[in-house]
DNA sequence: TTGTACGCGTTATCAG
DNA sequence: CTGATAACGCGTACAA
């Protein structure tokens, strides 16, 4: 490219790097130009990178499993790091190490830093490792699981999921039920079932957990035909997420039965939909939008300087009570 | 690092490459490798990719807003591309691209090839700018939407609405409307609103457009409702997706309205829940499967020879009669 | 304002 | 089997 030019390869550099604080001569820039443009050319990525140590790219770890939450979560990252210099690289984690055990994929992302999002499987996995794995690459968990070497913004589903118990039981629900899907492995598990059964057994209260098929309106249709003609008493379900609870919701309107009056029901993330159903949806809404912030601000930081102190906070998330819930 | 082992950079290259071409003594390998762990070691990506010209990186760009089909066919293009030595990187390619109109953030991430899916916007102006943007880069556009430069795998959409509106006029049905997304631009515009509008006119009768706030049971219900009270004679829904038509399909039962019998219900993709539903639901279905096989086959033969002809091939999809629409 | 020379960290070549 | 040495294609002092 210099040579076509007839230019010195510094100053072609120098052109397309577009830098400002440094000047060049119109004449030597148009050269450069349309040289560039003649030959279509483009600059390395790699070897630009391997000379500054940037690449410009964040990569953001986590399910790219069918999710409301999800996809409005990764949408508000985009948005943010739109604003931003910075480049998002998705990548299907949890998949990927559930397959193989290993961030072998995951790393050849040539990222300048990752921000894992409810990555249950692998955060803490590739947390004790990293050292092995990546060393002094920046790292932000958030959400819902995080490992405590390094930064992170979790969200305390805990207390959200005892806020969601104490209203329920406060409100003189007894026969309480948790759902999630089947394949989860969170109906036993995971700070959401466990605050469930704790809550219930301090009642003394007997618990029930709902395996639903699939996140679909079938499968919780069938889920909560069966967990009715079992227990007829059924007053309350908490849902592992506001995907199965709008579900639920459908449901039980279908049965004939009113969410809110006859069986109250509360779901967790605080999607747009959970309030725009035609029955409002009681949830543990997240603060998705403060989480993603905060987690870009404690990147950069790490960036910045990889050396500093991790930054960590936990979130509260707010128990939103609409109808489905009410008495 | 060649140092700490106190032996050749070549040898540890040797070593870590992990290459069984080349024979390596025991002593030598244990040495690298302890020196490796000790100082832990990892090669960088970036130099290597400067001098092999490879990365192992496949670029994804697709839509991830929510729709359950096209989380299936991610999940399936991990699973295949699992199968080879590629990973994958996920780029929210119309997202960024009606954003700032460029592909630069996109082009940032190194890979040796890209496949678009379903990716509207972008995928006529990449290709038509590609020998600047990225020249010789190994490009396959799959689904809807594809460019004629480069290789594709299509999925012919028209033909697929057309199959599905000669069912529903074929059997009677006379008052049919489209439904679409309010903000998708796919009301009145691509294969789908177009076969439909074609097909109605042919017919002589009127056409009439259904616009869903969002893929959502509340607004689902409130176009329904809407649609109904303007046109108490409909009695066929062509839905845009089966998102939308498993949501009409409820939405429809709980109006009393029974689909099938009172109005039909037609969706597109072919996804798992559209067969599971309690009511069935007829849909044009996309061979995803076939269609990520071909188009990793495609882009690796790009990738093996940037100078081969591009391939290309349209595929068909299957109208699929469940109940939703039987007589 | 521009060019020369060097280094980034790896792999490939070619002697030893 | 192993070690020098030369690329790979950039950015950047430093000198001109």
């Amino acid at each position: 490219m210099a040579k076509a030019a007839n230019i010195s390869g510094a100053t072609v550099s120098r052109v397309l790097s577009g830098r400002t604080d440094i000047s060049i001569s119109e004449e030597a820039r148009a050269k450069v130009l349309e040289a560039a443009k003649s030959l279509g050319y483009q600059p390395n990525r790699m070897a630009r990178a391997l000379v500054t140590g940037r690449t410009g790219l964040v990569g953001v770890w986590m399910s790219l499993h069918y999710s409301r939450y999800r996809s409005q979560v990764l949408d508000r990252m985009r948005a943010l790091l739109g604003q931003t210099e910075l480049a998002m690289a998705v990548t299907d984690i949890d998949e990927e190490y559930s397959w193989d055990h290993s961030f072998d994929r995951a790393l050849r992302m040539p990222v300048e830093g990752i921000i894992a999002f409810d990555a249950e499987k692998s955060v803490e996995a590739f947390a004790k490792n990293s050292d092995r794995l990546a060393p002094r690459m920046p790292f932000v968990s958030m959400g819902a699981y995080w490992a405590h070497e390094k930064s992170y913004v979790g969200i305390d589903l805990r207390s959200g999921a005892e806020a969601a118990m104490d209203h329920l039981l406060g409100t003189g629900r007894r026969h309480v039920a948790f759902m999630a899907p089947a394949n989860s492995g969170l109906l036993l598990r995971g700070a959401r079932a466990e605050s469930y059964q704790e809550r219930m057994r301090d009642s003394g209260l007997p618990t029930r957990v709902l395996a639903a098929e699939g996140v679909r309106m079938d499968s919780v249709m069938q889920t909560l035909s069966d967990a009715i003609a079992t227990d007829p008493k059924l007053d309350a379900i908490l849902c592992m997420n506001d995907d199965l609870a709008i579900y639920t919701v459908f449901a039980l309107q279908k049965m004939g039965i009113r969410p809110g009056l006859d069986i109250a029901v509360v779901g967790f993330d605080g999607i747009d939909e959970a309030e725009q159903c035609p029955c409002p949806i009681t949830t543990v809404s997240q603060p998705a939008s403060q989480m993603c912030s905060l987690a870009i601000e404690f990147l950069n930081a790490q960036m910045e300087d990889p050396s500093a102190e991790p930054q960590q906070i936990v979130l509260q998330p707010t128990l939103v009570i609409r109808s489905s819930s009410m008495a």
